[in-house]
DNA sequence: GTTAAATATTTTAATATTGAACTATTAGCG
DNA sequence: CGCTAATAGTTCAATATTAAAATATTTAAC
């Protein structure tokens, strides 16, 4: 290899730090989605029942801004989530262009049997840092992931 | 994650630190995928080219292995980057069911184009943090994310 | 040495994801 | 009012992703 990407130990170190970044957020997240998969649902679903069971419901466009997902997502993540009977679309009065999402009962109730073992899950991963070591990270995240507020 | 686990302080802790930590992973690769995306590249035919690239031919079993991905999926990512002369497969002599994914001029080429770009605009997110920050991320981040490395 | 087990890859069936084109409805402007 | 813009949602065509079943080849075991 030339020159060009020995760079300064300065790039070297701000890959290191972004691998390990990226690294790090996947042994979560692929440990979290296995263990929702267990519960038959998709991450997608879980976070469209988290955010009607602390929200209320939603029109698509409001969820599709919330969770960072096009309307097309969207539409097929609610159809699949209706599928299921965990969500209903009901047509809005005012304006007939919206569908509003409503959570179901059993929507709810898939919702609060998973809750506590996500929690539990990540509250153990990320307690294999203690509480200063935490602190900090968080610290540090926060002035990376800034732009999202 | 809801007011219905307010749990304990740790709890709190830990769900806020996961939340922080996906925050920057998200932010960072989204930008860095819309970059990929303009030099009509995924994010998955990225790694893929990056890593031949870097430790030449490779099986698709050794690449499923280093991106951590299914051997389904790196079946489709090199259909992918076949049809567009970017890898080429290789049938192996000694064992015959293995195919050795080897980068094309092209590939080669096209990664070269891409990589200045992306080292570059990593380099600059990161830099947010100075040295000693970036140092420290990364030993948290290793502690998270050990148990793939 | 032939058969069974293991391994590498492909295929298949779901779901996810996006951007673009399309449909339906509403809002605005003259 | 009637035409046009904008908006909400759907559909479509790619690609991604996984797990599970199927195929091909090699290794191991008897």
């Amino acid at each position: 290899m030339g020159t060009h990407y020995n760079g300064s130990k300065k790039v070297m170190r701000a890959l290191d730090s972004y691998i390990k970044l990226m690294r790090a957020a996947d042994t979560i997240n692929s440990a979290v989605n296995l263990s929702l998969s267990k519960f038959g649902l998709t991450e997608s679903q879980f976070n469209v029942l988290d955010a009607l069971y602390h929200l209320g419901p939603l029109s698509q466009k409001e969820l599709g801004y919330k969770l960072l997902k096009s309307g097309g997502n969207i539409t097929m993540v609610i159809d699949n989530l209706e599928k299921d009977a965990y969500v209903e679309r009901r047509r809005g009065t005012e304006d007939r262009r919206i569908f509003f999402v409503h959570l179901t009962k059993e929507g709810g109730e898939k919702l609060e049997e998973i809750l506590p073992m996500k929690v539990n899950f990540i509250t153990n991963e990320m307690n294999r840092l203690n509480k200063t070591e935490q602190i900090e990270l968080q610290r540090l995240c926060k002035k990376i992931g800034i732009r999202k507020q």
